[in-house]
DNA sequence: AATGAATGAGTATTCATTCAT
DNA sequence: TATGAATGAATACTCATTCAT
C-alpha cells in the first residue's frame, strides 16, 4: 500500500515537473504562475505546495533534473568509447542532441532569471556551475589522455580546447532557439564542426 | 536654443541608460524598478516616461545601443588588418576585449528575460539575431577571404567555423560572469584560444 | 464496550484539548493550525473533526472548560469558609491563584479574537460574560451578607465595589502576562490588596 | 506649496487612521482587509502604502496614536488639581472618561492579537506595556505625595493600590464592551467607586 | 473510525503607468 | 516640461475542511 501510493506521488512529481518545465519554457519564470502549472497539470494550486517549497523551488527542480539527466547522457555516451579520438566524437555528438532535445532547457536558462541570487536560485547558480565545470571536465579528461596516448597534438592547452568545444556547441544551440528552432542541425553540421576542431582551420 | 535643448534631452537620455543599464544588470528586468532607475540617475519616475514609452523600451534601448557599440567596435578592428590571419586575430582579440568590458550587458542578456516575446521583447529578440548574424557575417567572411586567398585551409565550412568562433568566446564570458568573474583572460588564453583553431588538436 | 468506548473517546477529548490550549496560547487563534494541533496530539487532521465541528468549536471548547474549571474552584473555596470577611479573602486568595495556574487561558483570552460575533465567537462571548457575571455574583452576594451581618461598612455599593475587586486581580494577571511574566504575584501582594479594599486608603 | 501638501498628506493619513480604527474594531486585525480600509476611506489599496509600511504598521500605528492621546488627557487631567484627593479623583474620573470615549481602542486591545510578537505586534506591545507603567506611575505618584502629606493613610503600598486602581477602571471599560455597551458609567458609579477606594469597606 | 491528500477561496503587497499641478 | 502621488491589476501562498480509502 505505502509502496502504491509512493508511486502515486512519485507519479504527481513527474507530472506536476513536466508541466512546469513547459510552462516556465514557454513563459519564463515570472510570467509563469501557479495556478497555470497546477490546472495544467491537473491539480489544485495548493498541491503544489505539497511537493515543492515554492514557485523557486519548482522552478530549481525543475532545473536540476534536467541538467542531471544530460551530464548522466554524456557520461554514458562516452564511456561506451574508448580511444580518445572516439570519445571526443561522442561527447560532442550526444552534446550536440542532448541540446536538440532539451529545448525546454535551454530557452529556460537562456530567459535568464537563474544567472543571479536569492535564495534559491542562488542554488540553481551553483548547480550550473557545477554542471558546467564538469562538463568542461569531461572533455578536458579526454583531451588530456589523447595526448598522452599521441592521439592528439602535444602542446595543446587541455582546459581552453574543451571550453571552446563547450561553448562552440552551446552556441548551435542558443542560435537554434533564438532563430525559433528555424536552424536545423544537420549530421553535415556536426561533421564540419569537429573536423574543424581536429585539424583546424589552417 | 533648439540645439541646446537636444543636447540636454540627449545627456538626460544618455545618464538614464547608463544607470538602467546598471539598475538591469545588478537586478535583472523583473526587479529593477522604474522608481530605482529614475532616482539613481537623478529623475522623477514620470520623466523616464518622456523619454521612453515604458519599461520594455527603456530595456530594449539599453540593449540596443551596447550591442551596437559592440558591433562598431569589431567592424574597426577588423578594418585595421589586411591579411585574413590578421583580421581573424583581431576580430576574436577585440571579441574577448568586448565581453570583457561588457560585463553589464552580457550579465543582461544572460539573466535572460530576453529571449521570448511580448511586443518590445519581440524588437530586442530581433535585433539579438540580427548582431549575431552580423558577427557570424564578419568571421565567416574573413575565413571564406582567407580560403580564396590561400590563408586558409580549403574544404572548411566557413559558416560552421564562424559559429564556433563566436560560441567559443562567447562561453568564456559566460563562465566568466557565472563565476562571479574569478575567472580572469589571459593574453596567454586567447593565444591558446586563437592556436586551437588555427592548428586544430590533431 | 461502550463504556470502554466512551474512555477512549473521552481520553481523546481532553488530550486535544489540552494540546489545543496550549498552541493557541502560545499563537493565537488564527497562528494556530489545524495540523499542528492534530500531530501535536497525536493524531491526524481529519480526526479533530470527529470531536469538534470546526476550529471555532474546538477553540470555544477549549476555553468554556477553562473557565468552567475555574468557576467551580472559587465556588469551593469560597464554600469552606463562613464569616463574609473569611469568604471574600479565601475568593480572592483564590481568584489570584486561578489567574496564576491558567496562564495559558487569559493569554487566550487575552489575545482577543474573543470579544466579536461570528457564530461560535458569539457563543464563546456569551459564555464569557455569563462566568463574569456569576464571578461578580459570587463576590456581591458575599459582600451583602457582609453588609447584613454587620461585618462591612454598611452603605457601600456592593455590586460596584465586587466589580472593582474583579478588576484589581484581573489587572495583576493582565500586568503578568504582558510583562512575560517577570512580575511575581507574592503573599504580601495579595495582603496589601486585600489591606487596601477593607480600610480604604483614607 | 510644501505646506499645503504637508497639510495634505497629515489629513489623508488622519483620514486613513479614523477609517482603520473603526474598521480593526469592527473586525479584528485578521478579518479587517487593507481594500476595504482603503475604500472606506476613499483610497486605492496602493496609497496605504504609501503612508504605512504594512498592514501590521497601520494597526500599530492606529494604536499608539490613541493610546498616546489618552495619556496626554490624564496627565493634563491630573496637573490642573493640587491636592492628593482632588488629584486621584480627577485621575479616576478622566479615566472613566477616557475608556468610555475610546470603546474603539479598548474592543481592539480586547480583541488581542497584540498581546504576542511578531516583528510589528512586539512593538505594540511594548508600547502597551509603557502606556500601562506610565498610568500606574502616575496613580502610585499621587498617593505617595498624598500620603507624605497626611491626607492618605501611611502603611498602605502606593504600587499596589495604584495598580487595584487602574484594574477597577479598566474592569468596567471590560464590562461595557462585552456586555455590548449596555452597561452605562453614571456619574453614581464612579462616586462609589471612589469611595470604596477611599474608604474601604470594612 | 481514522487517515491525510487534495482542494480552492481569500488577501497582502508590489510597481508600471498616469495625470493633475 | 517635470513632478511624484495615486492608482489598481495581478499573484504567491496558507490552511480549514472534505472525503476516498
Amino acid at each position: 500500500m505505502k509502496e502504491w501510493k509512493n508511486r502515486e506521488v512519485s507519479a504527481r512529481r513527474a507530472e506536476i515537473l513536466a508541466h512546469a518545465e513547459k510552462i516556465f519554457a514557454a513563459k519564463g519564470f515570472h510570467k509563469a504562475t501557479m495556478a497555470e502549472i497546477a490546472s495544467s497539470a491537473g491539480f489544485a494550486t495548493g498541491s503544489l505546495y505539497q511537493l515543492f517549497d515554492n514557485k523557486e523551488d519548482l522552478f530549481a527542480t525543475v532545473i536540476l533534473e534536467l541538467t542531471d539527466a544530460a551530464l548522466e547522457r554524456l557520461t554514458n555516451a562516452v564511456g561506451k568509447q574508448t580511444t580518445a579520438s572516439a570519445q571526443i566524437t561522442a561527447f560532442i555528438t550526444e552534446l550536440f542532441s542532448v541540446t536538440q532535445k532539451n529545448t525546454n532547457l535551454l530557452t529556460i536558462l537562456m530567459r535568464g532569471d537563474v544567472v543571479v541570487a536569492s535564495r534559491v536560485s542562488h542554488r540553481i547558480r551553483l548547480d550550473l556551475i557545477e554542471k558546467t565545470e564538469r562538463q568542461i571536465a569531461i572533455a578536458e579528461d579526454i583531451l588530456q589522455r589523447g595526448v598522452s596516448d599521441g592521439e592528439f597534438m602535444s602542446g595543446i592547452n587541455c582546459r581552453i580546447t574543451a571550453m571552446s568545444l563547450l561553448g562552440g556547441v552551446r552556441f548551435f544551440a542558443f542560435y537554434r532557439i533564438i532563430t525559433n528552432e528555424e536552424f536545423v542541425l544537420t549530421q553535415e553540421i556536426i561533421e564540419d564542426f569537429l573536423q574543424t576542431f581536429m585539424r583546424g582551420i589552417r
